[in-house]
DNA sequence: ACCGTTTCCAACCAGATAGTTGCTTTTTGG
DNA sequence: CCAAAAAGCAACTATCTGGTTGGAAACGGT
């Protein structure tokens, strides 16, 4: 058999993915990423160099998915009601990212992984609420796309605490989904409005 | 001088909720908390069991604190804005129960700590919100609470994103308030409207 | 077939970590 | 004032951690 780089690659960047978003950073043993994927440690540290670039690149990647899966685009305030329902359920299907972002809000603080690439990010995200939504404001925009994220993404980490407020009524999710949407949108239709 | 097993205990408990608030469970150090309060690790084990029992106790202070210091009180849309302020000023002056919050959502997940009292202690917000929004449902209040909570909660963990997203305009955690303040308001007229 | 290069791996290391123990010091109650 | 109980502490242990290394195995070009 052939070397294959790139599966042993995507095998330790799945089993890392898996390790860092049930455990964070500091959680994370670099020893069972190694044995989930069926591949000696030591291949992480020639690859990735420490645990620290490991983490990184699962950020990354998952960063891009969201990027291609969850676009956001459309006309109006709804469109922005619909971005965030998408995203729920981009959330929901896999909490993976959600997860990790706030595992690096938590453990990383101040010193953000690759501060240029995440900056250009999220302007492009900025500019597209603007296209969106025509005439409002560049700190309204991003106000409210972080409202949207922190809403989906929150709910994924909380969902505990919901469970305890709302009790367990059938098809909870999706009735927090739908509430979310109804905040963007109401909130996009009232930032259009002013604007 | 004599005993003064509570005083040992505070400084203990003090420590502790510096170093889980900072590190989380996993990343915090049991000897690092015994050497900041100037204390034998081993009355941590005497005390408190162990590191688990230690962060149990840690959470519950914090708990008790933003029930008694943060109430929701007053009648209306507006007073649900205001607890919203009120309690984004609260983890504002002190990050450590948002962050206490998260930590246990993303590493303990569905193992919560005390849910007795956790259940109760949500019932009794969730009645609080009622008694504001007279006629509203009470899922309706357990979501409105939820978002309140995840904006405010989410902000103090998530600044990185927003300073990203929003640059870093002056007094931009005012702005961030005065929004997340306007957009509870405005949801909770929606939702008394239709009640 | 041969050989330099790349990939892989088992064993290893130094430092850290949660948790314990045996003993000393202080307090208390009669 | 004395003995029993409680509180305090330094040193210890067994285990785990991220990270390294020296050599074996598999490859590709000739």
């Amino acid at each position: 058999m052939a070397w294959d780089i790139e599966r042993t690659k995507n095998l330790l960047l799945a089993a890392a993915t898996r390790e860092f978003s049930d455990k964070g950073f500091s959680g994370a043993r670099v020893d069972r990423i190694a044995a989930a994927a069926g591949v000696n440690k030591e291949r992480i540290y020639q690859y990735f160099g420490k645990k620290d670039g490991l983490f990184d690149a699962v950020l990354a990647v998952e960063l891009r998915r969201v990027i291609v899966d969850v676009p956001i685009e459309g006309e109006g305030p709804v469109a922005m009601g619909d971005y965030a329902g998408r995203l729920f359920d981009h959330h929901r299907k896999d909490p993976v990212l959600a997860r990790l972002l706030f595992w690096e809000g938590l453990e990383r603080g101040d010193q953000m992984v690759d501060r240029e690439a995440r900056s250009r990010h999220c302007a492009v995200k900025v500019e597209q609420v603007m296209e969106v939504l025509p005439g409002i404001d560049r700190t309204d925009a991003a106000d409210l796309l972080l409202t949207a994220v922190t809403l989906c993404d929150g709910w994924t980490v909380l969902a505990q605490l919901d469970a305890l407020l709302a009790g367990a009524s059938p098809d909870r999710a999706g009735r927090r989904r739908a509430f979310i949407v109804r905040t963007v949108t109401m909130l996009a239709e009232d930032l259009q409005a002013q604007a």
